[in-house]
DNA sequence: CTACGAGTTCGAGCGCGCTCTAAGTCAAGC
DNA sequence: GCTTGACTTAGAGCGCGCTCGAACTCGTAG
């Protein structure tokens, strides 16, 4: 399997392989005869993991750890699995925070929903209040 | 409340609050004759719910739609109820993504529990091949 | 033979969200 | 009256994770 098609099938674009295989995320893969990366199908389940560490958020430093451990071979198991574990608790951690953040927002929607009235006009005039003078000279994030 | 004890009582730094307020997140503050920012303590309530924004993922560029709907006033309830609604289900989507990964954590881990053998070794020894000739010349990323 | 498309390397550039420095002003305490 | 420390502005710089461009080499189809 060549780039393209690895590239098609794991989601990721030709850059971004030749990317991670810099920095040390995807093994240095065999070349054919013309130095083009030739692949084996197996590559694709460490992308899929790979992709789940990053959609938990996990930063690249860490999955290189992983990536790392990993080449290292049979002895490092319980290392993996303690990185793996400590992962899991800033997940978990995560997904709490993100449920307590749900219930400020709903609880928010609801003050609107009141006739789209009361609470948040109230707020909106204090702005309003605290902007008064002011304007003009503003500034766009980059 | 001067900069320094906003900043205190937010847990944002000043700098960070000198930002906020340049880019238009927060409403250009009165200054006292020595032209310092003093603030209401009522800017702290908005500040932290920019932080619940900020902590479900929203971006900046979206916080500025939110603050320039507020700004506008009275009428804009219901665009600001709908921008929230939006995104309350991206952060409930988000939410259901990372539990489903947990659960692939889940077994991984389970995996390495198992004797610290089997399937991962077997992973291990698949990378290693893959790994073979090749060597030397890294990156590290930046 | 030539044109094409897919690959190669190297390194620069980008979008995000800050973060920090420099050079200056001001007010209060010794 | 001088020092100290918190403030001011404008603008540069940073860490992350890509993303892209330039210039080149191949292998195959017409």
């Amino acid at each position: 399997m060549k780039i393209g098609e690895l590239a098609r099938r794991s989601g990721l674009t030709a850059h971004t392989i030749r990317y991670y295989e810099r920095i040390g995320l995807l093994p240095y893969a065999d070349r054919d005869r013309s130095s083009q990366r030739d692949y084996d199908v197996s590559i694709l389940v460490w992308i899929e993991f790979l992709g789940k560490l990053k959609t938990t958020g996990m930063p690249i430093r860490e999955m290189l750890r992983y990536a790392a451990l990993r080449e290292l071979g049979s002895g490092t198991g319980p290392q993996r699995r303690a990185l793996l574990e400590r992962h899991r608790e800033q997940v978990r951690a995560r997904v709490a925070e993100l449920n307590a953040c749900l219930l400020v927002l709903d609880t928010k929607i609801d003050g609107y929903a009141d006739s789209d009235k009361r609470i948040d006009d109230y707020d909106a005039e204090l702005f309003q209040h605290r902007q008064q003078s002011s304007r003009a000279r503003q500034a766009r994030p980059r």
